[in-house]
DNA sequence: GTACGATACGGACCAGCGGTCCGCTTCTTC
DNA sequence: GAAGAAGCGGACCGCTGGTCCGTATCGTAC
């Protein structure tokens, strides 16, 4: 049951597997990155590739997971607006709006991940922590309706494919995104129209 | 220009497709039914299918549409509460309410359509004209925040997805959705929690 | 440093998919 | 009924995700 130390090679190809995964989704879109690209760039076996990851899916699952481990802990244990100590009515659109930067800045990756077609992203255990955490602050503000419900809808509107066409199809400029997300976030909450996300991110 | 009309078999053919392709898709999940599975549904070749659809996700357009067309006439001619006769602050319940029952009735088009992969599902017209018509109707309504964007989130909130996990994974019974979809929407336009849908369907 | 079992490597290989092609059949028209 | 257009169908193709196993590398005990 100690678990052995995974082997220097592992780790190192792992990591270069990674990385050029990163790459190589940053570049086209996601249907056209084969694992035999991916492994060819990461200078790599197509079976250690497998064996790392299991498959395609976990592939991109492990790059995201990866990717949002910062935003991960600055909520669970950072400062305010989006850690621990901030009252729920300024937390939740904090979150929603930390969660639409994130997949702004990594379309490629979260839209992959969305698009990778078999499994639900509902599945995925990333999704589920999000909507546990948002459920018990909208449970806090005990706004009108019910909280699970609530929590889908509104992690509905950050979808990553919503956000590509939004931005991608349909032009809407970053700042203005974010404005609409927060407004609407505000009229859900109950409240006459906040005053917008912060100017940073 | 005059636009001659389709061989007699062709109808045949491509009524035998579309009804072998509901039935198998009713089956398996999606993508367990292969365009040859459809193919030989249908007694039909291969090539007949690709000839009458163009590719795989016309077919699932092409199913989805038919079976979707009796609720758009309901919601272009049709009597209250879908018609539009209706004012706007009933319509958009009735309308969602409706999307809503059209999912659950159709769980395995919706997600096919959706879960297809390549083409996201903003780029169908059969979203825009939803968009566009909600959009229309908030914008009468005239309550907070940007009717484009709260369109959007609304629709988000009906997702196939999202709608198979609530009731597949998640066990919430039919009645018990809309009644949260109806809380939820009645909370987005402002008003203290509606009545609820209505009682057919 | 060396020997040895465990672990990981990598690319040839496989099954199955969406999609194409083209010789042949069926429909429509006059 | 003859002729030409339209449609048919299944062998075929390119490519993908995923597997397999002989070989190379690593960690460890001496």
């Amino acid at each position: 049951m100690p678990e052995r130390a995974p082997r220097k090679d592992a780790v190192r190809n792992r990591t270069a597997a990674l990385a050029a995964a990163d790459t190589l989704l940053a570049q086209r879109s996601p249907e056209d990155v084969t694992m035999a690209d991916v492994a060819a760039a990461a200078g790599v076996g197509k079976g250690t590739l497998f064996r790392a990851f299991g498959d395609r899916s976990g592939l991109i699952r492990a790059l995201y997971e990866a990717r949002l481990e910062p935003i991960k802990t600055a909520v669970e244990e950072g400062p305010p607006p989006l850690g621990p100590a901030t009252p729920p009515l300024q937390r939740v659109p904090a979150l929603l709006d930390a969660l639409l930067c994130f997949k702004l800045d990594n379309r490629h990756l979260a839209l992959a991940l969305e698009g990778t077609g078999a499994d639900s992203p509902y599945r995925t255990n990333q999704y589920e922590q999000w909507h546990a955490l948002l459920r018990d602050l909208l449970e806090q503000i005990a706004g009108p309706g019910d909280s699970d419900f609530t929590a889908h809808a509104l992690l509905a509107a950050t979808r990553a494919d919503l956000v590509e066409h939004l931005t991608g199809e349909k032009r809407v400029p970053r700042e203005e995104l974010r404005h609409r997300l927060a407004d609407y976030t505000a009229s859900v909450l109950g409240s006459p129209a906040g005053s917008g996300p912060a100017a940073d991110h």
